[in-house]
DNA sequence: CGTTAGCCCTGCTGGC
DNA sequence: TGCCAGCAGGGCTAAC
């Protein structure tokens, strides 16, 4: 599923692929797609625009656009933005197709449907993005500011880092690990962690979300980068997934649980 | 205000 | 072997 590092790789492969380039056709083939605006009207302030920059908030892809609007696109759960060509287009749950002004072919397809499409006129923009938090790979998530976050909050730490207003860009796989290596019980109160505990969790998020980008993310279920590939960050889960196998570290079992509505994996006995 | 449950959706899994 | 309930989950809304 989509989260930082999936949707990082696909914006670094695509950028120098859509930029400069015109959009000629913007083809919607489920309209559920752009919810809860029509697809004519996306449409119709996309098709013709030239695709300046591509960039990426959270989980979201921002394709900006030289009238300085913005086309945004979410894969949530299993949505896969393909690179393709005319003669290879895969019909199988293709909901959007982009052709550009030099041939070139972008293809969003989604098994599960629970992807969008979005456009933001340039005075939309503003306030569309400040409910999202900080960027855990921008300087100015640090320990004091994860402090800050945490503090006072007696919802347990996992949803606390996948909160989306809180920080954007985390989910559920990248919780679980990441809280792995700073070796923090998923359920523990936010509010009670230690110093050193936020230290630990603030450095460890970034070091899990650099290594899944430089392993082009990872492919569980139907995620693949823009060529179809499948990433190879979930060679290297430590727990997510892996219900009842040992724990790299201590050899324990690891344990599946929820929270906060989230299947979670831990080790018993190094998250404490 | 902070937090949680339910909804959307479809392919796969597990139990009988 | 075949069937089908249940599960997966990001983000939004409604409810507490």
């Amino acid at each position: 599923m989509p989260e930082l590092p999936e949707v990082e790789t696909i914006r670094r492969q695509l950028a120098p692929l859509v930029k400069g380039r015109r959009i000629v056709t913007f083809d919607v083939l489920d309209r559920r797609l752009t919810e809860p605006r029509a697809t004519e009207e996306v449409g119709k302030h996309t098709v013709g625009k030239v695709i300046t920059g591509l960039g990426r908030r959270g989980k979201y892809l921002r394709f900006e656009l030289d009238d300085g609007g913005t086309l945004v696109l979410h894969l949530r759960m299993t949505g896969r933005l393909i690179w393709t060509s005319p003669e290879k287009i895969d019909e199988e749950h293709l909901r959007l197709l982009i052709r550009l002004d030099d041939g070139g072919l972008l293809a969003f397809h989604d098994m599960r449907r629970f992807g969008t499409a979005a456009y933001l006129g340039q005075s939309e923009a503003e306030e569309y993005w400040r409910r999202f938090g900080l960027e855990p790979l921008d300087r100015r998530f640090n320990s004091t500011a994860l402090g800050k976050i945490c503090q006072g909050r007696k919802r347990p730490i996992k949803p606390t880092i996948m909160d989306q207003a809180l920080i954007a860009g985390i989910g559920n796989i990248y919780a679980d690990e990441s809280l792995f290596r700073a070796g923090i019980n998923p359920v523990r109160a936010a509010g009670d962690l230690e110093h050193e505990e936020v230290t630990a969790l603030c450095s460890e998020i970034k070091d899990t979300l650099r290594e899944a980008i430089k392993l082009h993310g990872s492919s569980i279920d139907t995620y693949a980068d823009t060529s179809g590939q499948r990433g190879g960050f979930q060679e290297t889960f430590r727990v997510h997934r892996r219900e009842g196998m040992p724990c790299p570290q201590c050899d324990s079992t690891i344990l599946k649980t929820k929270v906060g509505g989230r299947g979670t994996y831990f080790c018993p006995d190094c998250q404490s």
